[in-house]
DNA sequence: ATTATATACGACAATAATTATCGGATATAA
DNA sequence: TTATATCCGATAATTATTGTCGTATATAAT
């Protein structure tokens, strides 16, 4: 309850290990996999859905590779989960409305304010204050 | 990612059920279960174990169910979904240790700041700012 | 006492979400 | 031409969550 994906944590990874090089240079998926001890396959999806993101540019070919795109400071931690990973929510309900309990619920007020509160603080950060 | 599980919701719902009656009436699983559409078996579990927590109060035999007996507001967020669920954490490596990347992990102590900024967000609010 | 109705609880099954793998395509530097 | 890299759909495995079953125990009402 209340986790992180993978991807989001592998993504956070590599997106640091970029950051950590100077801007020009590349880092290729088996080069960050390696290092992190991540599964290749995953990290190369994951690294192709931010090159999507345009939060990546890659370099096809050999010495290719992908480095930083976008500034990293300007993406909000919701921004960037939603990118990875959709809509963001404590429940479904507040995105997608087959829930049984949704024509009695009692709750769904109070939960939607603390959802308010999840949303607000994690906008509140960058996906910097994760890389630096 | 970042959802509450449908225990908590179930147990937030029960509660605020028993919450909306005067303090001596007691609340059947049957009777909570067919109001708010909840599975019988998963809704019965859940309130035996909101039970030994002494959050409510069994009564046994007919004309049985439980009723409230912790104050609501004594329990913050964290406390309440710690005691229905278990640890809480933006990643397993803050409470568990078998994570590959953990000897590696660039990220661990930036996350490590934004699950305490989460953690102090739910502590904050108890269960009584759901259920009322 | 007997019956009906309720909680107690361990074991198990189904489902869904997450995580991981495979196969083959395209791009490009050397 | 070759080697190395990204690209990407399909699928498999794993894990977590959600739900079910069977049986035992407690007690109020008759």
């Amino acid at each position: 309850m209340l986790k992180l994906t993978r991807k989001v944590e592998y993504a956070l990874i590599a997106l640091r290990h970029m950051q950590d090089k100077a801007p020009e240079l590349v880092s290729s998926t088996k080069e960050i996999a390696t290092r992190y001890n991540i599964p290749l396959e995953i990290l190369a999806k994951t690294l192709q859905h931010l090159a999507k993101e345009n939060i990546i540019e890659p370099i096809n070919g050999p010495r290719g590779g992908y480095r930083l795109k976008a500034q990293l400071g300007n993406i909000n931690l919701v921004e960037f989960f939603e990118r990875v990973e959709g809509p963001l929510g404590l429940s479904d309900c507040f995105y997608d409305s087959n829930c049984l309990q949704i024509d009695y619920c009692n709750i769904r007020t109070p939960i939607q304010r603390i959802n308010a509160n999840m949303i607000n603080m994690f906008r509140s950060m960058t996906v910097q204050d994760v890389t630096n």
